[in-house]
DNA sequence: ACCATATAGGACTAAAGTTGTCCTCTATAG
DNA sequence: CTATAGAGGACAACTTTAGTCCTATATGGT
């Protein structure tokens, strides 16, 4: 577990989507026809998507929907952010206070250290990558230079 | 989002408990008592860890529950995995192929990539150090430091 | 031997969150 | 002025999660 909702997995391969088209407008409608995804829910992402800014729209006739910045300046992270809200590992990072423990909670601030972690391997991949194909940018620098371990746990072979 | 489930997070906090006691024995009613969880939440918990081995426990009366190594060989990717089981950020990545995109997802791969560095952030923290109280150690080289970058992140000191 | 205490395991209920659909309103191109 | 397309919100079905309880089994102490 420990999943993203099927939601903002969709709403990530409408990003990519939008993506692939460069600053093109899309409709809704061929957006889920190209993802494979229900239009009323495509519909809903990009509503959504479009509150927060990540994509802007066109209303009428020959409207529809583009990214409102490059897709190599939009992360995964503000996608998860656009449309679940603030990655929160556990309760006690977004709502304050109300947990008996507080007191005697060491945990709370390595929570925030794992929360931060998992924030900056969203915020390392942006909707650009995703549609470019398996990043060995990504590996070589991060999962391997650093991200992980200090041998680099996936391919030391850098 | 993209939240631990709260009897996931009640688990660490569950496993942090025993790890306090060394290697006590602790019925699952001293340990409610302790940590504030209602006792049959602690209870369903500490069954659920003991089937997958973390914890082990003796039955009868003056039995309990204890880890069943020390706590600092015991990360958090542990306790996760034992309540929630492996952590997959995507459906594609646990349930192998029924996405009717796969031939042009290049997303999955970086999502692989993704859910590898999350669980690599989870496998880097003990419960021992949830005890402990915040890590210097951790915070020093990866928050502050570079928390992403690639210095080494949470001992670089090994 | 018996009883009190504890865990094992599973059934079950209630609450919450997630998904997905639909309806009405507004804006724009032709 | 009409067809198309987004905006926004209501809502119903479904799934998951959280928490409780009950019965069976094991063990220590009297």
């Amino acid at each position: 577990m420990l999943r993203l909702s099927k939601l903002t997995d969709y709403g990530i391969v409408v990003s990519a989507c939008l993506a692939r088209s460069a600053m093109e407008l899309l409709s809704a409608s061929e957006v889920a026809a190209r993802t494979g995804i229900a239009a009323p829910t495509v519909s809903k992402l990009l509503k959504g998507l479009g509150r927060s800014g990540l994509v802007v729209s066109e209303r009428g006739a020959k409207g529809g929907y583009r990214l409102s910045r490059a897709a190599e300046d939009i992360s995964i992270a503000d996608v998860v952010d656009a449309l679940e809200g603030p990655v929160a590992l556990t309760e006690c990072i977004s709502a304050a206070g109300h947990c008996e423990q507080e007191s005697h909670c060491d945990a709370r601030a390595n929570f925030e250290l794992i929360n931060a972690a998992i924030l900056d391997a969203l915020e390392r991949v942006s909707v650009a990558q995703m549609v470019e194909g398996p990043q060995r940018q990504y590996v070589d620098l991060d999962v391997t230079g650093s991200m992980g371990r200090r041998e680099g746990s996936m391919n030391e072979s850098v």
